[in-house]
DNA sequence: TAAGATTGACCATTCAATCTTT
DNA sequence: AAAGATTGAATGGTCAATCTTA
């Protein structure tokens, strides 16, 4: 049977795919970089830490709870509790309790926090602006983000945990 | 002067553009991580062994050299260095040595390791016909990666390195 | 009991320093 | 020198267990 190895290969079409998907990662990673390098250069901010403070901007009070936090970086709450140690130790951020549920805490803004992210946020919104705005125009960039969205789901496709290299390693 | 604020807060315009890249890169993100749930469950491999086994599936002789690997990945050859040490304890590669420049160790797919990467290619293109193809169609698909291609640069931005939360902290 | 936050152990990466070979 | 690979320390995340409050 000369076809027994057929069905372990990927076809040319399997392939095709997976390149362009992977073209299209590549090419976000590299952009993601730029971006942050432009803004990385100016302000000292990581893409993390930016998100957590861009986030908490908008927030009521300049302030939210360490799990809401968590759900918008989509972080485990120990990765939001040690990101938000960092963000404290350089006083962009102090943690307050909560009033209504003494089991929250809140993480809030500091003045210092709203000032660094506010020039962040102008320095990278240029970038966004120049890099790729300027290039294929609003609507595009509109529309492709609008497209990914719809594409990416909310429910999980997989019950399990996704392996880690370690986990490979135990079952050889 | 009741505008003393005004350069120091992004106007709307940046707040939106800065939604639109965030909302793509949450996108992106989701996506990702349903598609290696999808192959994850089925198989064992983390995106970043699959990637690199990937690529050395297409090399001549199925290896490679570390920095080969490392620009692939875009990590830093420790970084490579390590990803090998786990690859090679799972027996999905070996290091050899490179006989016409003995500075280098060529890292080769196994059987072992060529069985584990075709599988996950198959199921991993399978996922990226339903979840992707199917929804928008190819040529849509093929499209977005080759405009975010474009649009990402191969030129640094920053001659700086990027800064880390650490560096903030010592700062203050 | 369950939910929110923290802690400790671990994992995968980076950088800086080193070693070998060119 | 300079380039390729490795090592060790540090960074930034995860998960599992724990503590407090609802």
């Amino acid at each position: 049977m000369m076809v027994s190895k057929q069905s372990h290969c990927p076809s040319p079409e399997d392939v095709h795919l997976l390149q362009v998907w992977r073209d299209l990662q590549t090419a976000l990673c590299g952009l993601t970089d730029v971006l942050l390098a432009d803004a990385g250069c100016d302000i000292g901010l990581t893409g993390t830490s930016f998100q957590a403070l861009w986030f908490l901007y908008f927030t009521p009070g300049r302030s939210a709870p360490m799990s809401a936090l968590a759900r918008e970086l989509r972080f485990s709450t120990a990765g939001v509790t040690k990101l938000t140690d960092r963000l404290a130790d350089s006083g962009l951020i102090r943690r307050m309790p909560d009033a209504n549920d003494r089991r929250v805490t809140l993480a809030q803004l500091t003045d210092d926090g709203e000032a660094a992210v506010t020039k962040a946020a102008i320095v990278l919104a240029q970038s966004v602006q120049t890099r790729i705005v300027d290039e294929i125009g609003l609507p595009h960039f509109e529309q492709i983000a609008r497209t990914l969205s719809e594409l990416s789901p909310v429910k999980q496709a997989c019950p399990a945990a996704p392996p880690t290299d370690a986990d490979a390693i135990r079952r050889s």
